[in-house]
RNA sequence: GGCCCCGUCGUCUAGUCAGGUCUAGGACACAGGCCUUUCACGCCUGCGACACGGGUUCAAAUCCCGUCGGGGUCACCA
């Protein structure tokens, strides 16, 4: 039986990085059958591990993906908190100490870092000399006495060395040596990760620990523990990390300054903050931008955009397949087709994937995303009136792909709006609607509006083109004033699109008021 | 610095294990053009990479050696 693990620390949001650590265990273990747990590395937290969890389970939800044990739907190994399962690793620990594979050290942090400097100094790895180390009662009341207290250290072995077989990494080589005694249990009592980890693996039956390759430096110190206890080796899968945008170092979300830097990241994260703004929405950098996920949701991106982007981030099926659904996706991944090299996150792309998953979206379900970002700019009242939902779905049906995630849809308020409300962008009021000639045009066409018997698109296009022949003009010498008067800006739907969802009276209203403030003003 | 990992267009990648079909393919981005009532979409074109140096071989992105470069990790953090 697969079973795989994502172990979060709650930190109050959910990175991106950890969440394409997290889709690749899913993917594996739905793939096989297995069972996925959330364990929470907790053992470091000391306040409010519920409200800086919640985010994070929360974009797991939001991106469908579901684990069969762990917190708030418990299972058979639970506590699924480190915090909670303390007895367990002092357990171990007494174990390590029984067996010998650890033992009491007495060394005081200066002691230790007077070993470790002077062995930088030689320029030599540092090798502890074990000093302060007891293995009998005897030694350690020794100790005791001058009044000094213990931590548990691992007694790692001198010679050898270790191969781990990785699946993504192949055969790695560590010389036991070269492997400090780490520290396993402080003196108070409570107990390291690392311990705790491999307990924990254990205890869970994880069959495949499949997480970040800065991980695999410390895998030798674990697979030390797991030996040492006489547990089964998991297998091992150490993931490539995700890169920064044009870089190849790890991304963080301590450097975002520098990313900002990035005139792919800025645009993606404007283009969102912008949303955020005409919603109403409280930003910090700290917590809204394109490292976090929570971004992307509040945005009104789609999770299975996301995930589709996320997982040819150091994987790849073929040399065209770039398309893939969920299930998909489970059918299809292989820890075989992991790359090794780091890939950097290029916010860009995963855009790019949003916007053909946005094309493909059925008409009723854009509708339904949009609408909640409408009503929060405060556009719509809520519950919104019944008319609403008809124009709604107009605007989205003709704006087609222009709305790219959900927060799209505020570029078109204006349909939205009371006539009255519609703000003029002046330079493309100068330009357009105070052009020689434009006002008389669009009072003429106003009269043919009037007499116009049916006002949807089709139709409107037709008669427009006739009095186009009829005026002797362009397109481009009324399109444009019209634009600007019917939406206030340069640029939108098609212009009979736009007339006919705003419907005769209101494009009448619309086009009265620019004439009277293109004389007045 | 020690140890470990990695190195194909700006970015994601295919190709590397089983050398030839690779004058290195696809995608995103970018540039130009077409379409067009604006924008967006779409279409076409272009730009653009085997880190470097030796070797092995009839033949190397692929195998071997070395160099360089990048990264990760070296806690009584997780």
């Amino acid at each position: 039986m697969v079973r795989t693990r994502f172990a979060p620390s709650p930190t109050g949001y959910l990175h991106i990085g950890g969440v394409r650590t997290a889709l690749f265990n899913w993917l594996f273990t739905r793939q096989q059958g297995g069972q996925f747990l959330l364990r929470i590395d907790d053992t470091d937290q000391q306040r409010n591990v519920d409200a800086a969890l919640a985010p994070i389970l929360h974009g797991f939800k939001w991106l469908g993906l579901d684990w069969d044990e762990g917190p708030d739907i418990g299972g058979p190994y639970g506590p699924y908190y480190q915090s909670q399962r303390l007895a367990n690793y002092q357990a171990a620990a007494r174990q390590l100490l029984a067996s010998g594979h650890a033992y009491r050290d007495y060394a005081t942090t200066e002691e230790m870092t007077a070993e470790r400097t002077a062995a930088e100094q030689e320029k030599r790895p540092f090798v502890y000399s074990r000093k302060w180390m007891a293995e009998t009662d005897a030694e350690a009341r020794a100790f005791e006495a001058q009044g000094r207290s213990y931590v548990v250290r691992l007694k790692m072995p001198r010679e050898g060395k270790l191969v781990i077989d990785d699946q993504v990494r192949g055969q790695v080589e560590f010389e036991w040596a070269l492997e400090p005694d780490h520290v396993i249990q402080r003196a108070d009592g409570t107990c390291l990760y690392h311990l705790a980890s491999v307990v924990d693996d254990d205890a869970f039956k994880i069959s495949h620990v499949i997480r970040a390759e800065e991980h695999l430096s410390n895998t030798p110190r674990q697979i030390f523990i797991a030996q040492s206890l006489g547990y089964q080796l998991p297998v091992y899968a150490h993931l490539p990390y995700v890169a920064e945008p044009g870089s190849k170092n790890k991304l963080s979300k301590r450097k975002l300054d520098k990313y900002l830097k990035n005139p792919d990241f800025a645009k993606v994260n404007a283009h969102g903050l912008n949303i955020a703004q005409r919603i109403g929405l409280t930003t910090s950098a700290d917590t809204f931008n394109p490292v976090i996920v929570d971004f992307y949701e509040q945005v009104g991106y789609l999770p299975d955009a996301i995930l589709n982007y996320l997982v040819l981030l150091g994987w790849s099926l073929d040399d065209k397949t770039e398309l893939f659904s969920r299930d998909e996706m489970i059918q299809h991944f292989s820890l075989e087709r992991i790359n090794k090299a780091p890939a950097s996150f290029d916010p860009k792309k995963l855009f790019s994937f949003q916007e053909r998953y946005m094309l493909a979206l059925p008409i009723k379900q854009k509708v339904a995303m949009t609408l909640p970002y409408l009503q929060q700019a405060g556009y719509v009242t809520s519950p919104p009136p019944c008319s609403i939902g008809e124009r709604l779905r107009m605007v989205v049906e003709a704006a087609a792909d222009r709305i790219k995630v959900a927060g799209d849809i505020l570029e078109f308020a204006d349909f939205f709006m009371n006539d009255e409300q519609i703000v003029y962008d002046e330079s493309a009021f100068e330009k357009r609607v105070k052009k020689a000639g434009a006002v008389e045009l669009m009072q003429k066409y106003r009269a043919m509006l009037v007499s116009a018997a049916t006002f949807d698109a089709a139709s409107l296009d037709k008669r427009s083109h006739d009095f186009m022949t009829a005026e002797a003009i362009q397109p481009g010498d009324i399109v444009h004033a019209l634009r600007v008067a019917l939406t206030g800006k340069a640029v939108g739907l098609g212009l009979f699109d736009t007339l006919a969802i705003l419907g005769l009276e209101q494009s009448l209203t619309r086009i009265d008021r620019a004439v009277a403030r293109a004389s007045s003003t």
